[in-house]
DNA sequence: ATGAAAGCGCTAACAC
DNA sequence: GTGTTAGCGCTTTCAT
């Protein structure tokens, strides 16, 4: 293996000179800069990680705890994922993978083995149970998603309640005076999982506050389930005109099943999809969305978890502005 | 920080007792075994991954190397994400991420900073630049996918030149003879990917061997991409009554547009998925499936590097049998 | 069955 | 602007 004290002995100078040429953290003359930079190259010298992370308390890897379940898109989760990793590696990071089924402990785990410097965990429920045990960590923690009292945590998410906002009132302004929403799997609402409940609060006190007539349905991922989604919906309000569908893995079924019924979008009836835009513009026809922006959420989240390493204080929730982008499958009612 | 000299001292013992108790790598009499461990317990004690690694050059920590494209299918690959962080788990170990466009330098860049002590590396193509890199590594390998010449690297995969003449097979068997292949993205091809290679070649000779007419055609990610591709296969041949597609991203889009077509399925046209059985199962009608077994791969995966890490010796390619399962959406013809 | 102690490769005072 | 050196927390000989 080749050690920093080899690139010195190449280089002629002081281990100590290479670790500083390599951190930037004194000036080195540009003679010398020059004589380590050459000898790292032709030596193929790249630090041991774990002697940095003994002698220096830092790893240069975040931990990423993803779910696992498959009733919350997978698709989603991969773009997070992917997002996250890149923007990591622009800060010269890595990304370690702590999955969520590993629970609090996981948590406690990977801090207390000092395997990485701080955390960035999706998927949070309303009353996460593992936010008390990210607050006692005392690491820097950047959660995607928002819970009920994130207790002072770092928070990235899309404003999913502005975006439930968003979404009836593009369909008010269409002439809609019933909307039907197609949310996600039951097992979701059930475990509180934050996005789903701020998407309905936004969504139903608008049409509330709209004097529209609002109906909700949660749909599990298949074929049947959106069959009967849509059932439910119409048996409910036989006079919904728009559908919003907060629920990708659906999308392609309950579209599908609406021409069945013999419903044209957008004539017959509006479709707004709450998903990533990629998604969207790939569909039969052209959905209009509020799109889920996985790739800048993600990245947001890494530079938050960066500047916290950096010694800015936490707390601060960033809530994305939804962006609703109008295409074809959405159009005026009456 | 809790440190192992803590431990060592609340139980009275030496820190190298503590290491040993936890390392199981010499006989502990059972009363300080149960002194050491309640120490443990009682401080909360995890050992510094860093220490560790630099003393006994282990990491624990297994590099997975994902793909960033999304014209491949990301539920897939999220799948084998999954499937390896929890077989890792199970093995002790965890997972750090590395994507593919870090390319060769990314794999050097993990081994050479001794940052992980063993590669899996996903999406492997048929001529992969990465494989003389990971040889040169000289550490633990196992590909998901198989280059042309692995070159002794051990590789775990579906058989996909068995699975496209299993595929063939099934629909001659059910009398039909002239059978179309609805193929992953131009992209996978063009880069030569390895598995749209191999099922590509099964289809193809068992087409011919038993005398059926086959036409192939890849298919990009979107709606008129899959409208496209079914006009061309039917276009090459008019007599195609039955369409295999080995494309999960497009399995909606072709099912719609084969119903926009008034063919019906499988009274008019037959259709084979190879994908993941859970995707087949949700569709509009239950499909018959070649299944990709990513869990079992990933799983795989994890074992083979495991048994690598103990010593055992590289190069066992291990390709899984394909298994068709039988659903509603393949008939007989004529 | 257990202890003592020598590193593993690096960083960060502390010196000059 | 550069060198010297004392650890970081652990594993693993070498002793006993």
């Amino acid at each position: 293996m080749v050690t920093i004290i080899d690139v010195a002995r190449a280089a002629g100078v002081a281990p100590s000179t290479v670790s500083y040429v390599l951190s930037g953290k004194r000036s080195i003359s540009p003679e010398t800069r020059r004589q380590v930079e050459r000898s790292i190259r032709r030596l193929g010298y790249h630090p041991h990680a774990g002697a940095r992370a003994l002698a220096s308390s830092r790893t240069k890897v975040l931990a990423l705890v993803i779910p696992l379940r498959t009733d919350l898109n997978v698709g989603v989760v991969m773009q997070f994922v992917a997002a996250v990793s890149l923007a990591a590696r622009r800060y010269d990071h890595d990304v370690l993978l702590v999955t969520k089924d590993e629970g609090p402990g996981g948590l406690k785990r990977v801090a207390g083995s000092a395997i990485a410097d701080a955390l960035i965990v999706m998927d949070v429920e309303s009353a996460d149970p593992r936010v008390p045990m990210l607050l006692a960590l005392d690491r820097p923690v950047v959660l995607i998603g928002t819970p009920a009292d994130p207790g002072g945590l770092t928070c990235v998410d899309l404003d999913f309640n502005a975006a439930g906002a968003t979404a009836v009132r593009h369909l008010v302004r269409l002439g809609h005076r019933a909307v039907g929403l197609v949310g996600p799997s039951p097992a979701v609402y059930e475990r509180g999982t934050s996005f789903a409940e701020r998407f309905r609060r936004g969504f139903t006190e608008t049409a509330e506050e709209r004097g529209v007539r609002s109906t909700i349905q949660p749909c599990a991922h298949s074929y049947e389930a959106a069959e009967a989604c849509l059932d439910a919906l119409f048996a409910r309000d036989p006079g919904i005109t728009a559908l919003v569908v907060q629920n990708e893995a659906v999308l392609g079924p309950v579209l599908a099943d609406l021409r069945h019924r013999g419903k044209r979008v957008p004539s017959d009836i509006s479709v707004l999809a709450v998903c990533p835009d990629s998604l969207a513009e790939n569909q039969l026809l052209p959905l209009t969305t509020i799109g889920v922006p996985a790739d800048e959420l993600g990245e947001l989240a890494v530079e938050m978890t960066i500047r916290q390493l950096a010694g800015e204080a936490a707390g601060r929730t960033r809530l994305l502005a939804p962006r609703l982008i109008r295409r074809t499958s959405t159009a005026r009612h009456g």
